[in-house]
DNA sequence: ACATTTGTCAACCATTTGGTTAAACTAAGT
DNA sequence: ACTTAGTTTAACCAAATGGTTGACAAATGT
């Protein structure tokens, strides 16, 4: 019974690595904190990562890679502006729920190391303005919105969505909300976001 | 010249603890390299400060003192809602090229430990929304502004100036930018970004 | 002048940490 | 049965880390 397991391991470790990476950063992640939460001896980490830098890799490639398709619904998409940014805005709070910590580890993360995206960046799938811009040009010209510059209005669409889960605890202590208080001003949000961008750009 | 020293050290201390901790956060920060950033004995940082844990918490507070006031001028100025987005959002950009770290590293490390700000709450000057919050209701039933909760505006006015700075990585990779076409990306949201957020909210 | 306090440093310490080793165990092929 | 290759574990290791100590120097008070 242990060939068996083989595949099972590496991934109950990645799993376990996942999770203390996500919430604790590179620096603050213990290996043995690790093993111990996947339930198997820390030489295993090595036997199958190599390294503490290896896994670490394995868990940022795999959280970009599930940050990238929900960002690539906005700029590779048919639908229209509005209805992407509708889309996106309330998909993105069902995203957050199932891994609260990914963007803020991403972000972290990769300021602590910036070189590390350009590894990344050759990928298919890395998002990639270029549809979005002819499509925000096209609308613009069409009289459909109001000009601004695509890639303006894509870093707007990303910090009114991500920026109110990363600063989670300072938004808390602002607005004098408990949990429950912070997760209903995060659901108003689905459609709050939507409608203050698509105001903001909307020709009246 | 022992003695003429001793304001001068533990200050050099707490200079180079900020700039150590701000960029490296607690987790990644070593006690001999702010001692050695302070050109002093690693002793001394544990004479001054007595643990690695009071040193940050000291680096903390101070950074946290310095981004407060700049929230409280949307909060509790005078000038017109439309001013303070203004004004707000055009000197942000001069606040962040002073302390670029700042403000990932409050946010970074009230994730980690989100009890941590508890402590400052009690503090007069710690951002409140009371006045905000009347003056929003008032410019709405005066119907200069559209309705929206003064919470959702306020998060809405940080997360369009904050985020764009905490995610420079991201940003630069996604939009293909270098260093110095993010600088004008940046230095052209001063106008974009208010412009942004007053289109949204006026009523026209 | 002298004792006391304050500041500084090199050496040291206990613990933690990422990583290695060598042996044991398991399943499968022959 | 015997070999082989992959898997797992306990014991170990060297380096790094936060923190302490004790001696010494410089100011200060008396």
């Amino acid at each position: 019974m242990k060939k068996t397991k083989d595949e099972n391991t590496e991934e109950q470790i990645l799993d376990a690595a996942k999770s203390i990476f996500q919430s604790k950063g590179m620096d603050g992640a213990r290996m043995q904190e690790i093993a111990d939460k996947a339930k198997i001896n820390k030489s295993m980490l090595h036997y199958y990562y190599r390294s503490k830098q290896l896994l670490f890799e394995a868990v940022f490639k795999n959280a970009f890679s599930l940050l990238a398709p929900q960002l690539n619904t906005i700029l590779n998409d048919d639908s229209t502006i509005e209805d992407k940014i509708k889309n996106f805005t309330s998909n993105y709070i069902a995203f957050i729920i199932k891994y609260p910590y990914l963007p803020s580890f991403i972000i972290q993360e990769l300021n602590r190391n910036p070189t590390f995206i350009l590894k990344l960046k050759d990928n298919k799938g890395f998002p990639n303005l270029k549809k979005f811009n002819k499509q925000v040009d096209h609308d613009i010209k069409k009289g459909l919105i109001k000009p601004i510059s695509a890639e303006q209005l894509f870093i707007n669409i990303l910090a009114l969505n991500i920026f109110p889960f990363m600063a989670k605890p300072l938004i808390m202590a602002f607005t004098n909300t408990d949990n429950e208080a912070y997760k209903q001003l995060m659901e108003n949000r689905k459609t709050e976001v939507s409608n203050f961008i698509i105001n903001s750009i909307k020709l009246s």
